[in-house]
DNA sequence: ACATACAATGAATTCTGTTCATGCAAGGCT
DNA sequence: AGCCTTGCATGAACAGAATTCATTGTATGT
């Protein structure tokens, strides 16, 4: 049999290198492993790892093993983390996945509403997902996703939460400030900030420039919206961001929020989850709080 | 310590109902399973299950837990079978998941080249899933997907494999056998056959009928191409297939494929892997064999 | 009310996993 | 080279955990 405690090995003897450090850090002697390692071997039949010299090099089934453990140890880790909670008379964590940066600020407004309504309830944020939110989602990392692709596929439910434009946001003394919205040609000039995603998933691109064949100057990347905005409001470039979010740093920073083309690029934002969590009172919670709240800046 | 047996209980007491029932599907005494219960509970500190009278009723977080039961237990068992084909010389299964009814009988042109390749992989295949087929590639349920809706999302790589134009499929003799084309008001009087999936993912509908506002005089659904070409050719009804499938059948049934709609409705197929499997060699080569098959009956 | 089916419990037992005490082999160092 | 260190393997002894056996307790159905 394939045990927890084969797959705990496996992880530990990959992340320390060693037979012994490994035993070290699982609390137990190096002899202990070797004899686990060993009834494994023989039980599956197949060494999971080939000595060589006095360095182990996975197997090709062992580097299958190992990979099952990596996606397996977590969620056993998070249910006992889970049951622990219960045992507490907590509810549990709701582990919110975002896969849309600017979202961030929003995502504070609609937390604090909630965790004062769900006191037993704690909230998690995780930004960075391996396989995308969709693959962490479907791989239980998370319960909850915000984002702006949503995906209509058996097993997961998308709500929109809240619409807005995605508007340039140039200097306050900008040149462009006047106009009444911009064109893609007039960005040839400028140098583009965005967040460090990939090009397809940035719609100023997918949207604006490319439809127009059009490309800016230069394009830089930033990971925080502060420093973006600073950058922005120095005159050092320009960037895309929602509508809602430029109006509320305009009070403390001299930039100003322009529609890109005549119509604007209007975007929506939505919050996915498991179909099987539809039962999870306080998921619901938030999908509801998510969409009613009516909050000030937007 | 949360361990595979507790699942293995979980799922066992929830599958038979009674304890005593799983003891003995387990191999187990049914005092052995008491005390084990009595343990997990103790260890996690919540009830798993509330006793009423003699059932069990699983509470929150035995529900849970079952349902993680139900996830992980599969990949587990999976992982110990393919271990035992690496134990044999076998290189592995590959599992094959379809998204495309008709997708079958090429399925089985690629299939055969491939078991000649790789003596030593076998091939298995699923066309039911509980969420969806990308759900199932990232769930581990199968390591292929053959679907006409690729998604690219990170840790997924779909690769077209064939385009196809999907025709209307008529009886030799049908009213409309003469015409270059149909258009999607001819189709109101007429009985319109299709496999038994959502109407969003027939392309006829979403496509063809939908755009125009039209619908067939009736709808029936049919699990089995064979079948459902019987009807068709038997002047029982329409259906909407593969050119390349329904120019295979024409030799040995009276029907006929006509385009649908003045340009036709052109098709693509993909095949999706995950992309940590890019390494399989097997897996590749089933990739290749698929895009590179210039098999006959297209 | 009785018989039956099911779950819980405690003590005895079996078995598995662990440690201890070594042995063996490979690298690194002088 | 030779020595020392470091790391893995092995076998016997041990400890603890899981299992069984035998029994009691308690709903449910007839």
């Amino acid at each position: 049999m394939l045990e927890r405690s084969h797959l705990a090995i496996l992880r530990e003897v990959d992340r320390r290198g060693t037979l012994t450090e490994a035993a070290d850090s699982l609390c137990l002697s190096q002899s202990a492993l070797s004899h686990a390692i060993r009834k494994l071997e023989r039980h599956i039949g197949t060494p999971v790892w080939i000595r060589e010299g006095r360095t182990l090099r996975p197997t090709q089934a062992g580097r299958y093993l190992l990979n099952l453990a990596n996606r397996l140890l977590p969620q056993l880790e998070h249910a006992e983390a889970l049951m622990r909670q219960y045992a507490e008379g907590q509810r549990g964590t709701l582990r919110i996945g975002m896969e849309c940066h600017p979202c961030y600020q929003w995502l504070l407004k609609v937390v604090a509403p909630f965790l004062a309504r769900w006191p037993d309830v704690d909230v998690d944020v995780k930004q960075q997902f391996q396989f995308g939110g969709i693959g962490a989602l479907f791989g239980h990392e998370i319960d909850l996703l915000v984002t702006p692709d949503p995906l209509f596929k058996p097993g997961l439910q998308f709500s929109p939460v809240f619409d807005y434009e995605q508007v340039l946001v140039v200097a306050e003394n900008h040149r462009l400030t006047a106009l009444p919205h911009v064109e893609p040609q007039q960005l040839s000039d400028e140098i583009l900030i965005s967040y460090p995603v990939a090009i397809e998933r940035l719609d100023i691109y997918s949207l604006f420039l490319l439809p127009a064949q059009c490309s800016p100057r230069r394009h830089k990347e930033i990971e925080t919206t502060d420093i973006m905005l600073q950058m922005v409001a120095a005159g050092r470039g320009v960037a895309a961001l929602p509508g809602w979010l430029v109006a509320e740093y305009s009070d403390s920073l001299p930039i100003k929020g322009i529609r890109l083309g005549a119509d604007g690029i209007q975007k929506q934002i939505f919050v996915g989850t498991r179909t099987e969590d539809t039962g999870t009172d306080y998921l619901r919670s938030f999908v509801e709080l998510a969409r009613d709240c009516d909050w000030a800046g937007r």
